[in-house]
DNA sequence: GAGAATAGCTCACTGAGTGAGGTAAGTTGT
DNA sequence: ACAACTTACCTCACTCAGTGAGCTATTCTC
């Protein structure tokens, strides 16, 4: 995005740049997304999927399709369709939700773990190691600053 | 991903949570690009363009078809018809390179840069906001930080 | 228990992205 | 200075991911 008019304030062009790191990050991460899709015969939304099923099991959250529509961004029936690749690929299973006779509940199979552990496990233990430099202070500024972000993006 | 077998170990918790938060942060981000570009008749992969057409006006680098490719991960076929669109609609021109005959290079409109600020300006604003309440040394910390990271994705 | 709402599905279709292959401009070796 | 090679980008034909319309089954509301 262009600057635009504003006047010259060094607190708020050090911010901007800070943003704009923000948003390098977050592509890079998405490139390796579709590095690993590619690498895999996968595409880009059923890793996005995998990983946010992962994330749910992690938070100990129920994985419905519904949920997962909605954390992909995309309608229930392209939903449909990533869960039904990811099962013929058996990297999920639908089993029966014991709460609504509608849903499912989706896991995600060991062996798909053990691939996406197997690729991004290296550059998760290169993230971690960088995470552990910052000191106590420094992890926590850090962590607030992006939990404060992660709100502001609703 | 599941955190593994290795032993109890707080440092690499706190480092692997931040590490989460971190890509958290991304996904939301890929949302409001999403978000974009349903609100706009855009594509996702037609906002991703426009904001690397944007960064490297910025960075004042010359934006070619090719280096688009690159920096969406896609082919040079699709990066073409990504062009064509954004050309169509009249987000970006085509002018030519003065260095290389064979090359273009690739300049936004106006238009889609008020485009891009009406819809973005806010959350800009926001983050700039959120970003700016830290101290000059926190935010040299999350900056290095998230420099560091950027280049441990490549 | 009837009616409304919700969860997820199938079907038919559109169009974004790919692989194969082409053209034109630049580069290199002799 | 010309042929051979490489690079940058394009067109064409095709595939299949994602959408809109509309269905069924289950749950909620009164």
């Amino acid at each position: 995005m262009r600057e635009g008019v504003k006047p010259a304030d060094p607190e708020r062009a050090a911010a901007l740049e800070l943003v704009h790191r923000l948003r390098e990050v977050a592509l890079r991460l998405e490139l390796a997304v579709g590095e690993f899709a590619r690498a895999t015969g996968l595409h880009a939304t059923d890793v996005r999927a995998l990983t946010r099923l992962l994330d749910a099991e992690r938070a100990g959250v129920e994985a419905t399709p519904g949920w997962l529509a909605q954390q992909l961004g995309m309608t229930s029936q392209a939903t449909t369709a990533v869960i039904h690749r990811l099962e013929a690929a058996g990297h999920v299973e639908r089993l029966r939700s014991r709460s609504d006779g509608r849903s499912a509940r989706l896991q995600v199979s060991e062996t798909a773990v053990d691939l996406g552990w197997r690729f991004f496990g290296p550059l998760l233990e290169r993230l971690i190691g960088i995470t552990e430099q910052l000191d106590q202070r420094d992890r926590s500024v850090v962590s607030d600053y992006l939990t404060t972000v992660a709100d502001a993006l609703e």
